[in-house]
DNA sequence: TTGTAGGCGTTATCAT
DNA sequence: ATGATAACGCCTACAA
């Protein structure tokens, strides 16, 4: 049975007999209190279930220990799994570290003058940027505010000015086309995602210039770019194949158009694999994965289906929150980000073309 | 250019020569302050771009307007999906209301304490409870402390004792399983969630009570239940067609492991719909729709490919946040709680049985 | 209708 | 090594 009501610093240092102040330091650590009264005043603060107010805290110091995550989950639906992701990830993190997630949903205009409020009000520590866009102007509001915030992905081709982790797209795509010219794809079309995003930008970087060393002209028929959800999936499919020329493969750029992609090629009578060859990005999505709670997850091992460049959107999300809180804790040190390079994993969805 | 250095309640009055207080009455809406009194500070304010402390404003009331989701994004990782999608549906009430989300994510066990640290520390006006449980410990807990919540889902049989806001999916798992039934399906099979959350156990108490009315005996090789996954869905569809007189219909908690359902038939050459007909419980995720951005959505009607019941998860997370915004507003008012019906959509998965 | 003064629970400065 | 005391910025009796 542990003490259960409220009590404040005030209580607890008349309990001990000390001043408030000397309670203060010794909980917060400071070197100058006595080891020996540390540890009466420690043990009681247990005892009686003490923990300081976090506005008052906050009021004095500043700090909220909370980070911003300023989201549109209404625009751009896709975001929205690899969000949850993305969040569990971090909030692994944050959770660890004492940190609490202040989550806020707008559209992509009002987010500047949000995360300026945040930061005005001391509500957050820091900030993490979601789903930059080239040139995206929440950078340089973030750094005239000089706030601590990461940035998921990166907005430009410096970037030194900013701290940011991101996955090597251009190459992932790169490699993904290249794999599909080596078994022999001439017709090779891309689906991906709104070009607005970088990341979208970067994949389509990667994918032209493989085709380019290998001597072929792009086609805008091969093109289609879209917030990534299923029904886009399906009909770019329905769209590329109903071409005088269809493509022999398709690169997507997450597996949740893939999905779509999949069933397109079902109906018209067609395989993945066999038929069309289809190398989709792979986030890890976890209800996607078979984990080990998933009942027959550890018993029967997956095959993956899809063919994919991989790179798990949770660990970007414990990563993004280490990479921050670490510049929470020296404001004024080296910027550093981080780039990865995606998994490369042969599935089932790739062949060498059909003759024809 | 408006001003932008932060400007405070003292500074804010001084400029207009009034007090404090009055300044603070004029902004908060008390009654008694002169209407030209009024006009004038708040055009000041808002002139002066004056927004109050949220870590003042709270020490002095109490009230943190933030509303806290606890949820375990890792343990039961079918909820992310689903997680982002109602978040995004509350996050747009609060969001009209002034009202912030504080996100935590933490193991179902550490729930209870951390519902009641956020509570006495006051860093929460209300709470959600996600995922809850038959005979859920942290609904009590909840009581206790008095705070407003909501429970998205319910706890018990009675539970008139607090708020909630469900899905009545013993009827339309009913209703799912009398259609297949009516179509003249003898062997249905229910590939279900976790029976521990209590919505799952009513999902299988309304396919039970159609087997029984239609005086079919159940078979429990027929049951399956975990965590809503794509690969469950895979494995276990798999597993069903494995057996000596496999199921000639299935209903599915989840439009998630039904995507795993049609890939396992399609591995087995077979269709739902033609060979095997498929239910899905469809809570209208995001990235299954084609919305308005999507590309080709509005272009294209989508004809709906599972057989459905259908509610959409988004709806209910703005009617938690609506539900729970009230009862802070009146935390002694009589307890509401509401009960959705699914929709029932016809797809493309049903059809008669097959003749052997 | 407006103003004065005290309190909310910390942290931080300056003595001792 | 410890203790008074003053911020932090707002709200709210109580007084006028």
């Amino acid at each position: 049975m542990t003490a259960r009501k409220a009590i404040n610093l005030k209580m607890l240092s008349e309990t001990l007999g000390l001043s408030q102040t000397t309670v203060s330091r010794a909980l917060n650590g400071f070197p100058e209190v006595a080891e020996k009264t540390r540890a009466r005043v420690v043990e009681a603060a247990e005892r009686l279930n003490y923990r300081p107010s976090p506005s008052a805290a906050s009021l004095a110091t500043g700090k909220s220990r909370m980070i911003g995550h300023v989201v549109s989950l209404s625009e751009h639906i896709m975001i929205n799994p690899h969000f949850a992701d993305f969040i569990a990830g971090a909030g692994e993190i944050y959770g660890e570290n004492g940190y609490d997630i202040l989550l806020r949903l707008a559209s992509l205009e009002e987010q500047e003058r949000i995360y300026r409020d945040l930061v005005d009000d001391q509500r957050v520590d820091g900030v993490v940027v979601h789903g930059p866009l080239t040139g995206d102007s929440r950078i340089g509001i973030l750094n005239a505010l000089g706030v601590p915030f990461v940035v998921h992905g990166r907005s430009d081709e410096e970037g030194a000015d900013y701290c940011w982790m991101d996955v090597n797209n251009r190459r992932a795509f790169h490699r993904a086309t290249k794999f599909l010219l080596d078994l022999g794809h001439q017709r090779i079309a891309l689906i991906n995602g709104l070009e607005t995003m970088n990341f979208a930008d970067r994949r389509r970087q990667g994918y032209e210039s493989a085709l380019e060393e290998a001597g072929i002209a792009l086609d805008a028929r091969l093109l289609h770019s879209s917030d990534m959800v299923e029904p886009y999936g399906y009909h770019a499919t329905r769209t590329l194949m109903d071409l005088p020329e269809p493509p022999t493969a398709i690169v997507v750029a997450s597996v949740l158009p893939a999905m779509g992609v999949t069933r397109a090629l079902a109906d018209l009578g067609l395989r993945a694999g066999a038929d069309v060859s289809v190398i989709a990005f792979d986030d890890c999505l976890s209800f996607l994965q078979s984990g080990s709670k998933s009942g027959f997850g550890g018993r029967v091992p997956d095959i993956p289906y899809f063919t994919a460049v991989r790179s798990s959107i949770r660990e970007a999300g414990k990563r993004v929150a280490q990479m921050l809180l670490e510049r929470i804790d020296k404001p004024h040190g080296p910027l550093q980000s981080e780039l990865w390079e995606a998994d490369f994993v042969i599935g089932q969805t790739t062949a060498p073309p059909r003759q024809r």
